[in-house]
This record gives C-alpha cells, sequence and structure tokens, in this order.
RNA sequence: GUGGCCGUAGCUCAGCUGGCAGAGCGCCGCGUUGUGGUCGCGGAUGUCGCGGGUUCAAAUCCCGUCGGUCACCCCA
C-alpha cells in the first residue's frame, strides 16, 4: 500500500460517514435529554490559561504530564482544555449566572497520554454541571441523568458505582490515616504504588496491580472516616437513587483521579467492553472548586461521559444504531445531465433530498448508483420522457412499480409519494 | 516513558519450513442497445510500511527504523 505522507497524528482520527452521522445523533440525543431537564448548553473555550486547569490538583496526572501547552504570541500561557468542568467553573465565575445555573456542554477535550482502546489524545465528552445546589437530591438527579442517558441510548449492560469522599475535612482526615497505613505496608507495595502514596495516598486504592491486592482491600475504608453530615448526605442521596429506580453498589474504593472532588463520587461502567477503559462515564462533588477560581464559595455537581467509549459500549451491545440516511430521491437522467440538474435543484428548493448522478453514465450505473444512495425513490429522465415532457417515478424499496407524471407536476408527485 | 502483538489490493485478511503476489467483500463493465437491489461472466487496482543485510533468488530469514494496536500508569 501507498503509505499516506500524512496521517492523522497520534490518537486523534477522522470520522467519516456513516459513523459521523452516528457520533452526531449520540450529541442530539444527550443535548435532548439534558435540554429536558432544564439544562441550558454553554460553549466553552477549547484552550484556557494553564492557571485554570492547575486547580484540579497539582498532583494529578492530567495537569502534571497530560497537558498540551503552549505559548501564544503575547507569551501567555495555555494549555488545550483536558476536560470542561474547570472551563465551565471558570465561566461561571466570570459571567455570574443565576443560581442555580445548570448547563450542559458537549465537545472535544485533548490529553497527551498514550492511546489504547478507549482511550484518545481528542477525545470528546458530554456532561452536565450544577453550580449554586448542595441539596443531596440534586446529586441523584444528576446521577439519573447520566443513568438514562445510557439507557436512552440503548445500553443495558452497565454498572453504577457511587461512594462518598467525605467534605474537605473528613477527606483529609481520611488521606492521613490512609498514608499512614501505606506507609506501615509500604515493603508490601508494588514500586509504582510507592511513588503514588508520595504524591497521593488515595490514588493507591485505584491500583489494578496484583501485588498490590491486598494491601489495599485491608486498607482503612472511607465510610469509617465520614462526619455525620456527610454520611447523612450520602444516605439521602442512595435514597433518591433507590426512589427513581436506578440500581447502583456503593463502592468505598471508588476514589477518582481529579483532586477537587468531594462528598459524592459516581462512575458508570459498561460490562460489555472488552478493554481495560470500562468507565464510560464519571462525575461527583466539587464544592470547594469555585472558591478555587476566584469565586464566592458555591457549592457544584457534575459528570463527564467519554462518546468515544459511549459508543464502543454501544457497539458491544449492539446498541444505537443508526437507520438508512440516504436522500429522499435520486435522479437518473440519460440525457446529458442537464434535467437531472433541474430536477434536483427543484427538489432541493422544495424542501426534498435529492442527489444525482454525473458524467452521464449509463441508466444500469446511474440505477445502481441510485441504490447505493438510499433514495426511496428514483426520478427517470430518458429521451421519451423528454420528449413527452414528462418523468418517471420508480419506487426503489418496494415492488410497486413505477408511473409517468408530467414534468410540470413533478414536486407534488414527489411529495404525494413521500407522505 | 516501558512492554507484547501487527504492517500484503479501497476494506478484512491468507500466503511466512525462501522459488511467478492471492481470496472474500467492495469497485468498474457486460449479460438486459431504457431500469437498481438477486444471479452469472469478465475486468482494474499492489513501493508486500521504509532502509539495509544474507542469498542464485526475500512478502517470507536477520538488523534497524517508522507507523498501528493492545497493555501498564491514569483517566472519559
Amino acid at each position: 500500500m501507498a503509505e499516506p505522507l500524512l496521517r492523522a497524528p497520534k490518537g486523534t482520527r477522522d470520522l467519516l460517514h456513516p459513523a459521523s452521522a452516528r457520533f452526531r445523533a449520540l450529541g442530539d440525543v444527550f443535548a435532548r435529554v439534558a435540554n429536558g431537564a432544564g439544562y441550558g448548553q454553554v460553549i466553552l473555550p477549547m484552550f484556557e490559561h494553564v492557571e485554570v486547569f492547575h486547580r484540579l490538583g497539582e498532583a494529578t496526572d492530567v495537569v502534571t504530564k497530560e497537558m498540551f501547552e503552549f505559548d501564544d504570541r503575547g507569551g501567555r500561557r495555555l494549555a488545550l482544555r483536558p476536560e470542561q468542568t474547570a472551563s465551565a467553573v471558570r465561566a461561571f465565575v466570570e459571567n455570574r449566572p443565576m443560581l442555580p445555573w445548570k448547563a450542559w456542554y458537549a465537545g472535544p477535550n485533548f490529553r497527551a497520554e498514550n492511546v489504547q482502546k478507549g482511550r484518545y489524545r481528542q477525545f470528546d465528552q458530554v456532561g452536565v454541571e450544577v453550580l449554586g445546589l448542595d441539596d443531596a437530591l440534586i446529586d441523584t438527579e444528576v446521577i439519573a441523568l447520566a443513568w438514562d442517558f445510557f439507557r436512552t441510548l440503548g445500553l443495558r449492560d452497565m454498572t453504577l458505582l457511587v461512594n462518598s469522599l467525605g467534605d474537605a475535612g473528613d477527606r483529609a482526615r481520611y488521606v492521613d490515616a490512609l498514608r499512614e497505613y501505606f506507609n506501615s505496608r509500604a515493603a508490601e507495595l508494588s514500586e509504582q504504588s510507592r511513588e503514588t502514596l508520595a504524591r497521593n495516598p488515595l490514588r493507591v486504592l485505584d491500583s489494578k496491580r496484583r501485588e498490590d491486592a491486598s494491601v489495599v482491600a485491608e486498607a482503612p475504608l472511607l465510610a469509617d472516616h465520614l462526619s455525620e453530615a456527610a454520611a447523612e448526605h450520602f444516605a439521602r442521596v442512595q435514597d433518591g437513587l433507590r426512589a427513581v429506580g436506578v440500581p447502583f453498589t456503593v463502592s468505598p474504593r471508588l476514589v477518582r483521579g481529579l483532586d477537587y472532588y468531594v462528598r459524592t463520587t459516581f462512575e458508570i461502567q459498561s460490562s460489555a467492553l472488552d478493554a481495560a477503559q470500562s468507565a464510560i462515564g464519571g462525575g461527583g462533588r466539587y464544592d470547594g472548586l469555585v472558591e478555587q477560581l476566584g469565586g464566592d464559595p458555591t457549592p457544584g455537581i457534575g459528570f463527564a461521559l467519554g462518546v468515544e467509549r459511549t459508543l464502543l459500549a454501544c457497539d458491544a451491545e449492539g446498541a444505537f444504531t443508526l437507520g438508512e440516511t440516504g436522500v429522499d430521491v435520486f435522479v437518473v437522467d440519460t440525457t446529458g445531465g442537464l434535467e437531472a440538474l433541474t430536477l434536483t435543484h427543484e427538489l432541493r428548493r422544495a424542501g426534498v433530498a435529492a442527489d444525482r448522478a454525473f458524467e452521464n453514465r449509463s441508466m444500469k450505473s446511474q440505477m445502481k448508483a441510485a441504490d447505493r444512495s438510499g433514495a426511496r425513490f428514483a426520478l427517470l429522465v430518458g429521451t421519451d420522457e423528454r420528449d413527452a415532457g414528462e418523468v418517471t417515478l420508480r419506487d426503489l424499496r418496494s415492488d410497486t412499480g413505477q408511473l409517468r407524471v408530467a414534468r410540470t407536476d413533478v414536486l407534488d408527485a414527489v411529495k404525494k409519494a413521500l407522505a
């Protein structure tokens, strides 16, 4: 094969039709679900001042090694967004919308990491953010929204994991307890986990390495360090989930990688996915983030769903398949092409999706093109029709045959046939 | 950054104990000098990723390199 001179950069890919249509359709479904729940879209810049993302936590991988950074000509340090929560919060602080602010977003994010199945350097997320509500039942709403969206797509093979990291004080106390525990058994941990321990003891809980399993399994539980208020909040979230019929599993070791999470965290995994990356969505509370970005103390919660992974999960379950996406009418013209030109344009101007063949090919060839186009009807113009001032309307999707109509009645006939 | 596997037609891949570059699908044409979808017949398409080496001879063996993919870490 002649190697292409240029190819899409590592971790990026082209989506051609019909994959692109499916991608867009997923976004449309999400927009409908979110709009229908009272969320309004926020469209955010794809790059920000790096400081915006440093608030995600100086120790997180996303910030320390996965950001695409660059300087603009004015010497400002910028970064392609690795996620959109930080941008959304920045926009909230900057624009001061009315509370509560319920926003949804969709679009690409960028992380400079190595690729594997379900992980790309440019990847799309859809998500929501709610600023200004402390009510545990908004946690439930947000989680249920993600769940119901996946259900709407047709996904069934999913697991919802929920946990509470406690409030900021609980979290700090728990991290101390964890550090002490892991340090006491550091000799049993893998080398990588010992390094992680130095940076962030919480994330040692995430280790999937076999040699860490027993140490992790016996680690102190977050649940034992929750304040009364945090425990009550978490219980109410769970009551809410039961009330709306969203099945869940409490996962005491679900910590997630962004440092800003407090209290409720959750993750939705697809068990249909045969990849290492089975989390198709996740989110949680980030009550301190608005303040860190310069705003008044404001509670916040949200989620982000990975579009590529979701589509992968849909593939695995045979869900969210798209039907025919063809035009309504395909015009076949063996008299030179002028008739096809005028007919397609008349149809298009009347709102009928129409296409045609070029280069004056044989009728057989044009009919094959008509069939491939997915059109319901073919409009044929040969010398007979032209001389008679007529066209032939042929149904391509059933064997009801074809009929001749006067050239001047084409629009009416087509609209009637499509109705 | 590290490791496993893979690079052959537009796509999916066979060929790999060295000996004429193949199949299926797709595409084009014909059967039907005005009719697609089924069927039959015919046809076009290759820097065998790239560079070097071994050999009478390399898609096949060796070295290097680039790319892809999966995995670790972490995340959607």
